[in-house]
DNA sequence: AAAGCGGGGCA
DNA sequence: TGCCCAGCTTT
């Protein structure tokens, strides 16, 4: 049999039940690509719940504040999918009469719609012959075949796509672009795939010269970086300062408590002789340490988060004017990164 | 072409 | 720990 219709032989009989697969809205199916760009179905899943309940049409979506669409996408990460879906939603309302498009050539043109996400849309919407080329793809296709050109250089993306193209039943481009990328996820998984009960073992090149574990070759990146983050609880009565993070940095546009940032590790005496502080607090406010220095990771930094609570603090008798204060029960309609958020919970500020 | 952008799960 | 996940945008 046809190399595409054992796939999809495959996925009839394994496929999983989810609740984007049950439309062709390409509003929704939309909703589903985005959110799970670089991210595990079962991460996914209860954000895309939630946002169907939220915005039931690309008009709602189009309407909602930025600042409340990235509250729901709170702790799921990649930030600028919610902003660019904000924008996207926006741009079918003016320019599609709100009308979501099916259309591959239409929808690579959207913000946060790229060559796969375009794909996905265009082929599960309306069938339309265009093959999707995600991590699944790229492993199954190079264990398959056996290509050892890295899947992360433009070369390696232009052969694989070429491949992946040929490979496509045109005929069923929706099923067989979800089956193709379903058999990745649990029968050609990167770790411990099972080769022992596989459909298309027979002429599966890794198996045969066993490199299984070698296929897809990746250049690995560069590595991460470490950062010092100092967070400053400052409260007056029921509220607490905040701020808004700015751009060309992590976490655009959500809130944190007010931070200094160091470019070493240093301990509270030397933090509070530093200019910045003196700036922002004066230098005869008293500090004590709520939570020591706590590591969180992210894909390329490393961050070292200190919290440090400031007593006896007039904010008079400092440069900085005012801080934004808000109100602790407030707190939870404010986006947060999840560092900020896991802190609040902890120390029953507020529940997220 | 390379870097930047989250957070979680798994061996 | 390192790697990967239904990738895209900016530099």
């Amino acid at each position: 049999m046809l190399f595409s219709q054992e796939i999809i032989q495959w996925y009839h009989q394994n496929k999983r039940d989810l609740p984007w697969r049950n439309t062709t809205d390409p509003y929704i199916i939309w909703l589903s690509e985005i959110i799970l760009q670089q991210t595990r179905v079962e991460q996914g899943l209860p954000y895309f719940n939630r946002f169907v309940a939220a915005y039931p049409t690309v008009r709602d979506f189009a309407e909602a504040a930025e600042g409340e669409i990235l509250r729901l996408w709170q702790g799921l990460g990649y930030y600028s999918r919610a902003r660019n879906m904000h924008k996207a939603a926006q741009t079918i309302m003016q320019q599609y009469d709100g009308i979501f498009p099916k259309e591959y050539n239409s929808l690579i043109k959207l913000p946060g719609i790229g060559e796969y996400t375009a794909a996905a849309i265009a082929s599960f919407s309306s069938n339309e012959p265009k093959a999707v080329l995600d991590g699944n793809v790229f492993r199954v296709l190079a264990r398959y075949f056996g290509i050892s050109e890295a899947i992360n250089t433009g070369k390696g993306k232009k052969l694989f796509s070429k491949i992946a193209e040929e490979m496509l039943d045109k005929a069923n481009a929706s099923v067989y672009n979800q089956a193709i990328m379903e058999f990745g996820a649990l029968q050609c998984k990167p770790q411990s795939p099972n080769c022992a009960v596989c459909p298309i073992s027979i002429g599966c090149y890794a198996l045969r010269e066993n490199k299984v574990n070698f296929l897809p070759v990746k250049i690995k990146g560069k590595a991460s970086r470490d950062r010092y983050f100092y967070y400053f609880i400052v409260r007056d009565q029921d509220k607490i300062a905040m701020q808004k993070r700015g751009s060309k940095d992590i976490w655009e546009n959500m809130y944190e408590f007010p931070l200094i940032e160091y470019p070493i590790a240093i301990d509270l005496v030397q933090l509070k002789e530093t200019s910045i502080f003196r700036q922002l607090f004066g230098s005869d406010c008293e500090l004590e340490v709520i939570s020591t220095p706590k590591k969180h990771v992210l894909s390329h930094q490393n961050i070292y988060a200190s919290f440090i609570e400031i007593k006896n603090f007039n904010h008079l008798k400092t440069k900085k004017k005012v801080w934004n204060y808000v109100f602790i029960k407030d707190l939870d309609t404010l986006a947060k990164p999840k560092l900020i958020f896991t802190f609040l919970r902890d120390h029953i500020i507020c529940n997220n």
